[in-house]
Parts: C-alpha cells; structure tokens; sequence
DNA sequence: ATTTTCCCCTGCCGGC
DNA sequence: TGCCGGCAGGGGAAAA
C-alpha cells in the first residue's frame, strides 16, 4: 500500500523528470480512474499543458501545471505510476488505466489493479485549499509536526490510537504499514484510547512516526503487493519491518510471538509484550 | 462534532 | 479440479 514513503519516492523520482516537459497527448483506458470527470473532458484540459512541478500533499501526488492547474494522482491501494524514458520500449502494463504522453517522447503510466485510485484535476479558479481542508492534516516529516501538534490532535480523541495515526485529518500520510511499525517502536498498545496517552508517551510516539518514515523513506518504501516506484523498482522497506505482517513469528526487540488482531477495521499487528495494555483503552 | 459502518474493486487463498 | 465465500485495505459518504 503506498503510504507516504512509498509516494514521497516516487514524487522524487517524477519532479526530476516532469518539470519542464509538456503533455502532448492523454489516453483514459479506465474511466473510473477519472470518475466524477468524462474522461474526453479530463484528457483535454491537461493536453497542451507544461509540468511546472510534482509536489506531494500526504499520500496524494499533486502535479502543478503551467495554467495554475493542479493534476492529483491518488494510488489508493495498488496503483503505480510509471515513466518511461522517450524510445523507451514500453511494457504493456497488464492494468493499465491512463497514459500521459511527454513532448519528448517521455511516457507516464497510469496502472492500478484494483481501481481505487483516482485522477483529479483541480481548477486554477477554485480556491486551492479547498480540496484539502479537512482532508489532509499536518505533514509528519515536515517541521509543522511539533510535540504540540501531534498532542493537540489527540487531545480528547476516544478512538484507539490506531485509528487516529490511520486519520488523515490528523496527522497525513501514515497507513496501516507505518502506524504499526511506529506504535511497535514506542511501546503503544494500538487500542489504547488516543486521548488518554500521557505526554511521554505522546512525545515516543511522534519520534517513532519520523522514524519509521524515514526509515520507510530510506530504503525506498515497502513492496508488498504490487508497489512499485516510478522506474518500477522495488523498495526494501518490507524486509524492515517489526510487527506488520509478522504473525506468529518473534518480536525482534524481545522473541515474544507477534499476534494480529482487527483494530479500526484494519488487520493490526502488535507485540504483546513490547506493546502491553495501559491506560484507559477504548 | 466525533465516531463508526458500509462500500467500492479485484486477485488471491482456503475450504469443500 | 473448480466453485465460492471471505479477506485485503484508503478513503469518502452515510449513518449513528
């Protein structure tokens, strides 16, 4: 699952590419990757534009264009976005959504197995903010996520603290990988009621959300399914990791057996013994 | 206002 | 072998 690691990557390796290069030519193969928008409709109004930049708003890739136009690319759940240099032979991609054709003979591709993710194009007219009010909260590795921040939106929340890290609105680009791994590294049971956290606690929290994205971020993100970045190479992210995914096999701090459990409706995966219960819980 | 539930999608896997 | 129910999960909408 591209979590902020994952896209961050691949918003790396586009902004050294995109800028400065011009769409000449847009193909929809899924419409639904464009729903609410007519496909013909989305198509013709990035056709003709210049990429000015590839930024990054959570787990949404946000591609800024030289009308004030902004193209948000969101990979949900198993889509992949991928470049391919002009001349390039390039592989028909088995679920291939959209293809955006480059001034220099540069190829991106729009492929998602599952169809979650979306293509949106946001107005230059509408107000900016609009889009993401409410919907994105602050930036864990940016300098916004202070210990004030992070202790201000949990403040009062009766959610586990699971849900909360899995809340957009609060904190924006940590999924069900690196809310595990993070939870694991401070020694927080996922059930724990967010509100209840001591400071702390709080505090070990917020390092280990930076620290296991950048971790995340450092090793290229983590392969699991289907991620890969934008040259189609695989993160090493997955061999790091504690807790997620490791059932029934050792904590590597302390040996005991890693359990899983459903928290938030999402398989969570914890050690009982670095992650005791404490607190009030939900 | 906050929290929970449901739903979208398709490949994969276990069970029979 | 083959069918089928269940599962996976980000996020948005609807319901509680």
């Amino acid at each position: 699952m591209p979590e902020l690691p994952e896209v961050e990557t691949v918003r790396r390796q586009l902004s050294q590419r995109l800028p400065g290069r011009r769409i000449v030519g847009v193909t929809i193969d899924d419409p639904l990757c464009a729903d609410p928008c007519p496909p013909a409709q989305l198509a013709a109004q990035l056709e003709g534009r210049e990429i000015r930049s590839v930024r990054r708003r959570g787990k949404y890739l946000t591609i800024w264009l030289d009308d004030g136009a902004q193209l948000v690319v969101h990979l949900r759940m198993t889509g992949r976005l991928l470049w391919w240099p002009p001349d390039a032979d390039v592989a028909p991609e088995r679920f291939l959504r959209a293809t955006i054709d480059l001034d220099d003979g540069s190829t991106l591709q729009f492929a998602d197995q599952r169809r979650f993710g979306r293509l949106l194009r946001l107005d230059p007219s509408a107000d900016p903010e609009a889009h993401w009010r409410g919907r994105v909260g602050v930036e864990p590795l940016s300098g916004h996520f202070t210990p004030a921040a992070f202790a201000a939106v949990l403040r009062g929340r009766r959610t586990p603290i699971k849900a909360a890290l899995l809340n957009q609105a609060l904190v924006t680009g940590i999924g069900n990988i690196y809310a595990d791994e993070a939870l694991h590294q401070a020694g927080i049971h996922p059930e724990t009621m967010a509100g209840s956290l001591s400071a702390t606690r709080v505090e070990r929290l917020r390092q280990a959300i930076i620290d296991v994205l950048r971790i995340g971020l450092a090793t290229g993100g983590a392969s699991i399914h289907t991620y890969a970045d934008a040259l189609g190479g695989r993160g090493g992210m997955q061999s790091q990791l504690q807790v997620h995914l490791n059932e029934g096999r050792p904590c590597p701090a302390c040996g005991t057996t890693v359990v899983k459990t459903r928290v938030a409706q999402r398989g969570t995966y914890h050690c009982p013994r670095c992650q005791r219960r404490s607190g009030r819980r939900t």
